[in-house]
DNA sequence: GTAAAAAGTTAGATTAGACTAACAAATTAG
DNA sequence: CTAATTTGTTAGTCTAATCTAACTTTTTAC
């Protein structure tokens, strides 16, 4: 069983090493907000449990059995949110804070109920994934709302950054998982979209917004 | 904010100090399973949050806000339990564990949710009250089935032990809350019950078991 | 009313997880 | 290719929460 902080050191290292297979004592210190003194220090302890392969000044990788334990607690994060959001009627913008706390309740029995209760969902309120039991997941092959031409037909498959802020926006402007829009320009100074969708009919996206949009293309 | 480790000495000096208004460094060392020298210094840390009214030698009471404070969470662990029972079909035998974990949570919301979901219960799965959001609880003046006579007929109101097994020889003999039951005879030996409900007609219970189920006189 | 037992406190050590200061290695710039 | 900058490590300190050993106060037994 791992302490809450090894678990949060599992999922950062687990995001933050997603692309390249790996990631510095730097990034991950500043993602933790934690010193980089003390990530050393961690990870030579986390090295002793198996879960992370640490030599001094190499990249930090998380060895197989790290990345399964990191995709149990996500695992346990999206199931709670997409529970919190589908069975209890909280908004996709209140969820997280409440999910990165019930991530560490050891209880299988808890989250199995979920699942079973969720009917097995396979993403989360916020598109992402969710892992199976023995951690296996797959992102599909989404593009960003911002690599789409005019003329192209999507549809809203899931929002990268998923700070309060963001989802407020989308809230505002009716844009939820599922909506089918249609790029019906793009500003080639900046990049803005405008875009049309329901009662929509040219809603502007800048390029920070559109960037942060994953779609199938339809 | 406190920690998770003072809100369990909290629990455990609420529960301890409820019938004579104090309790021992020596019993709430036992309930927590941690020595008495930490138990000491503990007391102290919490009497200058104003939480413990602390004196050497003297026996710990809660301040008026330590008492709220444990009330609050509480509540929190009451109202959870009834969620889990209620709202995702566990049974009581298995809630409290997981209560737990989740009434450390930091989240008012989460806990108005539940509550407003529940539409507001006044009692959790195992008869005890639920604190109001100030605080406040009330147990009723509810009489242990072991105290009642033979010929009357009662309801079941609560249990007061909680644990797995107690809980699961009650379902057992299909023995739940709201259920009315008639005491067909004692034996003067060993107080052992004869009691007839249900389809049960001449149900045997111990002492020990009469001692841990309270019950109204209907 | 003393002596033994129980309860409570003090002092000092330990562990997890954080920090700062100082130093070392690796990377980047000119 | 050297020098500056950035990144990473080592050493030592701190806090919260625990422990054991030793001592003191209170309670209980005779
Ligand atoms: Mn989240
Ligand atoms: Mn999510
Ligand atoms: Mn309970
Ligand atoms: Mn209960």
């Amino acid at each position: 069983m791992y302490s809450l902080v090894e678990e949060n050191y599992l999922k950062a290292l687990f995001a933050l090493s997603k692309d390249i297979g790996s990631v510095s004592v730097n990034d991950l210190s500043k993602h933790l907000d934690i010193k980089m003194p003390t990530v050393t220090s961690m990870m030579k302890k986390m090295a002793a449990k198996k879960l992370v392969a640490y030599e001094s000044y190499k990249p930090l990788k998380l060895t197989e059995k790290g990345k399964k334990e990191a995709a149990l607690i996500i695992r346990k994060h999206r199931l709670t949110e997409m529970y919190l959001v589908e069975k209890m009627g909280f908004g996709w913008e209140e969820v997280h804070n409440i999910a990165e706390q019930i991530e560490h309740i050891k209880s299988p029995e808890l989250f199995t109920k979920m699942d079973e209760l969720l009917d097995y969902p396979k993403f989360d309120p916020h598109g992402a994934p969710i892992p199976d039991i023995n951690g296996e997941m797959e992102w599909k092959a989404y593009s960003k709302l911002s690599e789409c031409k005019a003329g192209e037909k999507v549809r809203m498959a899931a929002v990268i950054n998923t700070s309060d802020g963001f989802l407020e926006f989308l809230n505002s402007r009716e844009i939820r998982l599922g909506l089918k829009i249609k790029i019906m320009s793009v500003e080639p100074f900046d990049n803005t979209m405008v875009v049309r969708y329901k009662k929509h009919d040219q809603e502007s996206l800048s390029h920070t917004v559109c960037e942060r949009l994953l779609v199938e293309k339809v």
